[in-house]
DNA sequence: GGAAATTGACCGACTGGTTGGTCGGTTTTT
DNA sequence: AAAAACCGACCAACCAGTCGGTCAATTTCC
């Protein structure tokens, strides 16, 4: 088993679930190792500490999630159009992936004050993204002009805060539903004036899967 | 020194310090012993565990701040003024008082998976505060209709999380202007059609203090 | 009244389980 | 044969919770 990226990847994977599935802290060493079928030697020889290992975890998560959101809007040129679909892929993949969500959203904080420079960071990540399209869509006279970094960190809270009610009650049965009322209410709150009836209305709803 | 409420009052404050400060996995029984002025066999003796101190602090904090809400808005009789005046007093409170809003919005978390049930019992009250009052407003006509229990929890974490950053960060620097541009966003997500412009400007700004 | 017993609040030295991290050694790769 | 990757028994620090005991205030009993 020489590989070394291999391993390295199968301990990020076993921590990404022990991690999710405990919290930082009740998440035990011992447990990663036995989940990634290493060592506990192995697991040191790839990351210093516990604490390493969580941020690795993270950062890699955070990773993937930002370039797929970047990805998807790249297909569209709209500004209003990018916002909605930068919302949509993350509630989507929030939603779809429970580690990723109760990593991002939850699990950090349990490592206690050692993880806010780096949920901060993080979050932000995601908070220019959104900024950066209500920009333009304020510039393009869409969205009503505002504190747009104040906004994208508004909007962050809202998802964050629906989906791990929705993980931990279960409650609202449909998260889809509640994403789309969500949806709804984020861009009717930055919407211009006269702005017509229409453009809040058509809100694709996140894909609900086959019939 | 035989009084028994006030040494159980004074390991609370001790204990809503350093939790505040710390965290629940940080925050050592030795130091809220030290703080509090008593000893280990005293604190053990008011409190079972350190679990328990820590949802006692908790508790005491969430329940004066719903108490303060209610009181607030019991001077206000219509609707939607109500839910302005409830979000106003939970963003000023919360950013008033840093303890406050580092154990009710982020500390929690610290616990791991115990504390879920707590925090959403504790959320679910504010967000029930809000609720209610939201329905009123959308029968009134004057509020959108909409799923108000997702509205409610959203506005919870959009709150939330602009306090968060700005215990971590300091930023904005003025949060009270950060407060202001969310309440104007979230009232506005909410507003039925055909509102007239005034009703969401006159937003009156959470007091600014004195001059 | 007051001695004796009881209770309730408080104290702090000690302990034992838990668990992150280490290290000497082995296997695999180059 | 040197280095890189891997292994897992062991260690030591840390800290929540315990426990034997003090002391003052009440209550009981003569």
């Amino acid at each position: 088993m020489g590989n070394k990226a291999l391993t390295r990847e199968r301990i990020l994977e076993a921590a990404e679930v022990v991690f999710a599935k405990k919290g930082y802290h009740e998440a035990i060493m011992d447990e990663i190792v036995q989940h990634s079928e290493t060592s506990k030697g192995t697991v040191y020889f790839h990351f210093p500490s516990k604490e390493r290992l969580f941020f690795a975890v993270i950062d890699s998560l955070a990773e993937r999630l930002v370039r797929r959101v970047e990805k998807e809007m790249a297909q569209e040129s709209d500004p209003l159009k990018k916002v909605e679909i930068a919302l949509s892929t993350v509630m989507e993949s929030l939603s779809k992936r429970r580690n990723l969500a109760k990593l991002l959203l939850v699990q950090g904080y349990s490592m206690g004050n050692a993880f806010e420079k780096k949920r901060v960071e993080i979050f932000s990540r995601f908070a220019a993204l959104i900024k950066r399209n209500l920009d333009q869509a304020v510039e393009a006279g869409v969205a009503r002009p505002t504190d747009t970094t104040i906004v994208a960190q508004a909007w962050l809270g809202a998802i964050s805060e629906v989906i791990i009610r929705w993980l931990y009650t279960g409650k609202p049965t449909s998260i889809q539903e509640a994403l789309s009322v969500l949806k709804t209410m984020l861009l009717q709150g930055i919407a211009a004036e006269g702005r017509e009836k229409g453009d809040l209305e058509r809100v694709p709803s996140l894909e609900g899967g086959s019939p």
